[in-house]
DNA sequence: CTTGATTCCGAAAGCGCTTTCGGAATAGCG
DNA sequence: CGCTATTCCGAAAGCGCTTTCGGAATCAAG
């Protein structure tokens, strides 16, 4: 099996490097009948040219990195891999390729986004859940890498980004709870560096303001993205002398360890303690009680933000890629009307 | 904000551009003095090797491929992320990059491999949940691109792979729902193309036998590998006169779809039928109830198998590197002790 | 001092491809 | 038939880095 490169195609059909390589990538400047010519004896050798070479002579990577968030876990990982999944869809149109890369800790980030950049491996990066303030942000800007965000931080006015409304699905959740009788509604954040936790803890407020309702310090609690952490959040909630009727949980992952606590408590979700999460993850449909939760249109963001990245890198202008879906209630059945106080 | 090169480097400090290079990779031949100076420059200007350029000129990619498993559901996917994880922590410990790649059908996926080895864009690929003949491997060997395998194919002998000895498993499985009483024991299955979906069922058929059972083929079923499949052959097994009194399924997503079933024929799981998943996947501690699973060492798989592919783009023999796991039985709530029939 | 060994660095070739430029061959036109 | 316009291709430079090779400078030893 031998290497077969430009200049073995060139030898092979007596002509140039250079006329096989235009002949291979379209040039008008060559006869159709050298280029069928060369074509065929590509195909027949079974030629795929280097990329590695091809992007070093034309400056273009033809690949994009995805910034895998640093704090996943198992349970909120059907998140990322979708978001993959549409992304490589995207990409695979062109035939680019999709760079997964972690950093270990967030200065580690910065040091990452750097090396991303300059190393000329890849012509765009998405990024996932940006915080409030988000280094990675300034630095993708910093060195002009065309790059998208998933999700939004708190100026997001001059990138391109594609979110979901989260603000409004939660005070959607407020309402749908107060519709079914719900007063006391309590709220499982997450840390609020997330942007996205900010937002959906506005969401939360402005719901029960609108509805003229107080909000109750006592009833927020702010957890990391797991179950376990959902567990804990709903177990102290659930301890207070006023518990809430009602939980909303910042996201599928806390919502369903909520459920757990509250199976825990000897209460039953969807009666005792209505719960709604956020996210729309399939598994949901599996947990105890099926959750009801605000569902993301996931399926395919991915292959959306993928357009957008391409778009830009193309030489689009960032801030005319923005881009707010909105979130809709899935009613499985982790919530139900309010049935008067159990204690 | 200039592009900072060799080039650019050599000329601020005086030196050439492979005098610096050397500097740079540590080259015995290079004075401890210039080369502080060297690197004190470079970190000035915060300069970062062109990795297209270094690849290049070296030969080595510097990054693996994954390919993605083309029938994935959002369901199984913790499976891809945790592998796709650990992955990366391998590779970084070197600086290399994670490509993730995905063939939309499977003639697309020989398409993706010569590709793959041709373009060097990596040095290495892992390929997952091989195909019982997989001529994914098959091409692999032919363009002697370095490779390991999740799983295993029939003959296996003469690559790398990492697999988790799920038939012993199925076995294990048997040997614990017979202890618990069971005597009526139905299997859904994967289909059998998957390698590992013939072991499992090989391993629940010697299970049976090494009982003294017979193996009843009415009490088998193959479905594909997601939750609604699970349910449908769940069902299916159910309203067979004479149904199972527990179910061994080839996966987890497949056995909450057979939970699903059990509670929809007003029958509970963990009584009155006993359910078996495997893969161990997290979500299992959700489901209603809790699933009892045969869980595979998910957790670190993936960097095992990032550093035995290292190893073997080192030069290490390929067959050197065969790693075969055991399973273990994780019970959660959805088994329990034969109750007699209950139809 | 001279010689041979060492240390350290510069020069240059090359990795496999793209792309510009110019020129040979052909065609078009008067 | 001569001239310009076109078509098609070859030659060569270059992308940013690595690495071999050889030579200048330094050093030790005779």
């Amino acid at each position: 099996m031998q290497k077969v490169s430009l200049k073995f195609l060139a030898k092979e059909l007596g002509l140039a490097e250079g006329t096989v390589s235009r002949a291979l990538n379209g040039y008008s400047d060559i006869s159709e009948a050298t280029k069928d010519r060369v074509i065929a004896c590509a195909n027949k050798h079974n030629y795929k040219a280097n990329q590695t070479a091809r992007s070093l002579a034309t400056g273009v990577a033809e690949a994009v990195a995805y910034l895998m968030p640093a704090n996943t876990n198992a349970l909120s990982e059907p998140f990322v891999s979708q978001l993959l999944e549409g992304l490589g869809q995207s990409l695979a149109k062109r035939n680019w390729d999709l760079l997964v890369v972690q950093a270990s800790s967030s200065e580690d980030e910065a040091e990452t986004i750097a090396k991303l950049s300059r190393s000329g491996k890849v012509s765009g990066v998405v990024i996932s859940r940006p915080y409030k303030q988000d280094s990675r942000i300034e630095l993708l800007q910093k060195y002009k890498v065309p790059f998208i965000v998933h999700g939004r931080s708190v100026s997001h006015s001059d990138y391109a980004w594609y979110d979901v409304d989260s603000q409004t699905a939660f005070m959607d959740a407020v309402d749908h709870l107060i519709v079914l009788g719900h007063r006391r509604i309590g709220f499982i954040g997450a840390p609020t560096y997330y942007h996205f936790a900010q937002m959906r803890l506005d969401g939360y407020r402005s719901g029960l303001i609108s509805n003229g309702l107080d909000v109750d310090e006592s009833l927020i609690e702010v957890a990391e993205l797991s179950d376990d952490a959902g567990e804990r959040a709903a177990v102290n909630m659930l301890k207070s002398p006023l518990p809430p009727s009602a939980i909303l949980c910042a996201t599928d992952t806390q919502a369903i360890g909520a459920l757990s606590a509250i199976r825990a408590q000897g209460l039953e979700a969807g009666k005792d303690v209505s719960v709604i999460g956020y996210d729309g993850l399939a598994f949901g449909k599996h947990t105890n009680p099926p959750l009801t939760t605000m569902a993301q249109p996931l399926a395919h963001s991915g292959r959306q933000i993928g357009d957008m990245l391409l778009a830009i890198i193309d030489g689009g202008k960032p801030t005319d890629f923005q881009e707010l879906r909105s979130a809709e209630l899935v009613r499985r059945m982790s919530d139900g009307p309010f049935l008067g106080h159990k204690n």
